[in-house]
DNA sequence: GTAAAAAAATACCCGGTAGTATCTTTTTAA
DNA sequence: TTAAAAAGATACTACCGGGTATTTTTTTAC
């Protein structure tokens, strides 16, 4: 039972690649099986159906790869303006796994499935939930630890941080350029800095 | 030349509903004859076919009602700050275009649609493009006015100020309800603030 | 080495969807 | 009033996509 991890693997990174950058329903079965090598067989062999692949690849690898730039930087991090920023920063300009043109994967499968397959939703809606936590902890140790007014509500902060990611990867999506990215991360270092 | 017009708009309105619902791919050219109770060889008689009727839609339809919204309120402004929340809370409690639970239609499209058809795309960023423009002038306006600081960089806070819009929009998709809206036009106003 | 189970290959089906071809009705302009 | 053009109706086609049924090959356990 070695051979069999091996592709079923395959099959999720491979078609992953695919659906971040055509969309779910616009990756095929088909698509995926020619970029695979695998045959129909095998495929079904390994997956129910295609959702169960989909619902598979947030759980397996949106989710363990996304944790780590999410929420890893958030360990240990003293104070919230830094963390926030180099977070950010590292997401939009550093991170290897993201392309400009093609947004944030979780992002991306957020939108597009939200309206019509709860079951995405869900497994989504666990990844920003997971996010938000981690970040308004970070806050309030930060206005204990005097590096921001106590005054600064650590949820609004939170929510406002995560929109505005989602928002600029939009742009970029638009714009298909890291420029926007860079202005964005200006004005969001000033904000960051109001809340001294 | 008079009824022709009357169920080409029927067509467009009644698609757009759909579509703003249901998503662009996943709204079928049946569903629109359902719902409009047009026939095919009529629908083909006043679009080449799907995408056209897409772009017409977003020309004939999105660009005007939403110029509205978003850039209405920027007339005759006086208050950067001010006119950028009022217009944020109209967008997001009062206008009745949109549903919480189905987003902006504007952002919908954007996001579903970039990945892979340019035209699209370039409609759609007319249409930021435009907002940009506005608010950017009336900040550099407050700025002048003395309503804000001359430090503040009109580029930098417009395209945070988006950001935050479009993002903001993708939660209340998730989370179907208005109370993140109100969370996020708290800590709008303190950083609309943090601008003075 | 062999039988049983796992993994993979092949061929097919069925429903949905965009789009066409052709025919019929309705408007319009003279 | 009538001929021509506009608008709309009907019946198809061709294709694609997800999924199934069945057979073949490969692994594994004994």
């Amino acid at each position: 039972m070695k051979k069999a991890e091996a592709t079923r693997l395959d099959i999720l990174r491979k078609a992953f690649e695919l659906i971040y950058v055509k969309g779910y329903q616009n990756t095929s079965i088909d698509d995926i099986l020619a970029r695979t090598q695998v045959t129909k067989g095998a495929f079904y062999y390994h997956f129910k159906n295609k959702d169960e692949m989909g619902i598979a690849i947030i759980n397996e690898l949106l989710k363990p790869s996304l944790a780590n730039a999410f929420i890893e930087p958030f360990r240990e991090a003293q104070d919230p303006v830094e963390a926030i920023y180099r977070m950010m920063h590292h997401l939009l300009m550093e991170n290897a796994f993201m392309k400009v043109e093609h947004g944030c994967p979780a992002s991306n499968l957020t939108q597009e499935m939200a309206p019509w397959h709860a079951g995405f939703s869900e497994v989504l809606g666990e990844l920003t939930g997971q996010w938000e936590k981690v970040m308004i902890k970070c806050i309030e140790q930060g206005k204990k630890a005097g590096h921001i007014r106590a005054g600064v509500n650590a949820r609004q902060v939170t929510l406002f941080v995560m929109s505005g990611y989602w928002g600029i990867r939009n742009f970029g999506k638009l714009e298909n350029s890291k420029s926007v990215y860079r202005t964005y991360l200006k004005e969001l270092r000033a904000y960051l800095l109001s809340l001294r």
